[in-house]
RNA sequence: CGGGGUGUGGCGUAGUUGGUAACGCACGUGCUUUGGGAGCACGAGAUCGUCGGUUCGAGUCCGACCACCCCGACCA
């Protein structure tokens, strides 16, 4: 591919409203342009990335037996009422009319789709196990995108699905799925790790998060260093000791001016936060009244929460009125003297004794609360997040929290689908059961993304071989000044698309500063110099983007690496060669 | 949805007490230049996010709206 003929360009400023590296980098060199929030269009360089990632993602699915396909991206709400999703998920459905006042919906994931074809095509235990996979645009109105193709609203995605007999098929097509996510990350260039996560709204028994580390990650992990224990915050559930034992004293009213928060209310009476219970009040999404009470220096998990309380639709924060309706005061807050209200309470607060607590009285708090003595709860269970420092469940080492980003997922979703869309088989006993489904996802930008956060560095991208939308960037210096610049430079080119594999060919009349500086910002792994100068020295100048080796190579030798599509020898450039 | 911020040519920005838009990069033409974002000359490109108001006159003042970014909420 010839530069002056490419559909790019090159930026010289950063665009003022990119952060990340890798959203910076995409944009400045090319690959990429924003149409709206989170909707991007991926130029000819971003989708040649984006169809190698693919293609790794199809040759490891292929590998373990994953049958590719195509499934709509627009599909009848009908299919999505059944599964009970289309009242379940909010906003972030794109919901819409057809011409036939038909109620329609953008696809957020296809598990209705497959689960309506095993439905149609499954009817015996001998056409199990199965799986199915394809790369297909998914729509979710995210209420807020961000990080340039970390977090966007359109993206594509691979999803698989397994359809399998029973929990052990399951188990089975899950360990396929997590072993193939495995190399594919690995030849992505990116350092994924598994953590355990939330099976969330998709149900099922079981899930796991790939996540590389990065600061700008959305995601908080809990990790142990000794045993290798690594969850998402989210369900994350680790050891609180036990504080000292006291005996429980009576409860006694104290007047604490303007202490809303656990911060002032510490100061004010000079305690430690630990001394102090917290609450924090929601509505599920079925409507009831939840009342959260965690120790002062814990915060309140929702997920744990929501699962607590196996809260339909979610949480939301109450408002101060629903607070005070229940005879709770928003700043002042405790479930003393509380009525229609859920009182869920942290299990180290049961175990912490003489709490300060709210009096549901403003400018008031209690001392000395005790549970059960002083109320009772409806849950008890831990309902808090992991921190830093605290100890690993697994190996009681203290645990550290980093921030990741979700780069593939696997979740073993059970039956609900099928049983909801009515996809069930006859099994070898004559009977009738449900289809034991998991579902894998991969998204393709946000994975492209990541590759550039973990390859680059202030010159640009430095792609891996495996991903780069090019093998190698032809560059001529002093075309207009030798003649036989442009004459090698173009057989070369020539040469290595009659191999098959296309190379980027710089071809401009730009100085040498413009071309280099572009080659670098691009980021092939490997850059060709042809100049009179690289031809005194015996033929051409190669470099190894990623790390800057150098070395001079005869003609005839590139000339056959081009023949076999750039494959240079693993003995290539060696640190320290010279021209 | 709450908090904060920004909208001026493709990108980055300037624009004073209100007087009809400027600079760098990129772009076009010509000449020179060619191993690290070249030089000179000429040139094209903006109804200043939108609508309304104040004013003789609005990029600038006022109001509403819209878009985008950041933090939070949210996130199969």
């Amino acid at each position: 591919m010839r530069l002056s003929q490419l559909f790019f360009a090159t930026l010289r400023d950063d665009p003022s409203d990119a952060e990340m590296p890798s959203h910076r980098l995409l944009l400045r060199a090319g690959y990429l342009r924003q149409l709206g929030s989170g909707i991007y269009s991926l130029l000819p360089l971003g989708f040649r990335v984006s169809q190698r990632v693919e293609q790794v993602i199809r040759e490891e699915m292929d590998r373990i037996g994953t049958q590719e396909m195509e499934m709509p991206v627009v599909h009848p709400a009908e299919l999505w009422k059944e599964s009970g999703r289309y009242f379940k998920i909010g906003p972030e459905l794109v919901r819409f009319k057809d011409r036939g006042e038909r109620d329609m919906v953008l696809a957020m994931t296809h598990e209705e789709v497959v689960a309506s074809l095993l439905r149609d095509i499954v009817k015996s235990y001998r056409q199990l196990p199965m799986m199915v996979y394809h790369f297909q645009t998914k729509f979710r109105d995210e209420p807020r995108s961000r990080g340039g193709l970390i977090r966007v609203r359109e993206f594509v995605m691979k999803d698989a699905y397994s359809c399998d007999r029973d929990d052990a098929g399951l188990d089975r097509s899950y360990r396929l799925q997590y072993a193939a996510y495995e190399r594919i990350f690995k030849r992505l260039g990116l350092e994924a790790i598994a953590v355990g996560a939330d099976v969330g709204i998709m149900g099922g028994s079981g899930a796991h998060e790939f996540m590389v580390i990065n600061e700008f990650g959305e995601d908080t992990l809990v990790l142990c260093d000794a045993c290798g224990f690594a969850d998402n915050q989210q369900i994350a559930m680790v050891g609180k000791p036990d504080p000292e034992p006291e005996d429980a004293l009576p409860m006694e009213d104290v007047e604490t001016p303007d202490a809303t928060t656990i911060e002032a209310l510490a100061t004010f009476l000079g305690v430690p936060r630990s001394r102090t219970a917290k609450a924090a009040f929601f509505v599920t999404g079925d409507g009831r009244f939840i009342v959260a009470i965690v120790r002062g220096d814990y915060d309140v998990n929702e997920t744990k929460l929501v699962n607590t309380v196996k809260a339909r639709g979610g949480l939301r924060p109450a408002t101060v009125e629903e607070i005070k309706a229940r005879g709770m005061e928003a700043g002042y807050g405790s479930p003393l003297g509380a009525r229609d209200a859920v009182v869920v309470v942290d299990e180290l607060v049961v175990r912490s004794p003489n709490l300060v607590a709210g009096a549901n009285r403003v400018g008031w708090h209690v001392r000395n609360v005790n549970v059960p003595r002083d109320y009772t709860p409806d849950h008890v269970a831990e309902i808090t997040n992991a921190r830093a420092g605290d100890p690993c469940p697994n190996c009681g080492t203290p645990v550290t929290l980093r921030q990741g980003i979700e780069v593939g997922n696997i979740f073993k979703l059970g039956t609900d689908f099928a049983n909801s869309i009515g996809a069930f088989y006859l099994g070898e006993d004559g009977e009738r059961h449900p289809v034991v489904m998991g579902s894998y996802g991969i998204g393709l930008g946000r994975n492209v993304a990541c590759i550039v956060e973990a390859h680059h560095d202030d010159k640009g991208i430095a792609w891996p071989d495996e991903v780069a939308p090019y093998a190698a960037h032809l560059v001529t210096i002093s075309a207009a000044k030798d003649p036989r610049v442009a004459e090698i430079a173009d057989r070369l080119h020539a040469l290595a698309a009659e191999a098959g594999r296309d190379i980027l060919y710089d071809d401009r009349d730009e100085s040498p500063g413009v071309k280099f500086t572009d080659a670098e910002l691009l980021g092939m792994p490997w850059i060709v110099t042809i100049s009179p100068r690289s031809l005194a020295a015996g033929g051409a100048e190669i470099t190894r983007r990623a790390t800057g080796d150098r070395r001079s190579v005869p003609l005839e030798t590139l000339e056959g690496w081009l023949r076999e599509g750039f494959a240079i020898p693993s003995d290539g450039p060696q640190a320290g060669a010279s021209l």
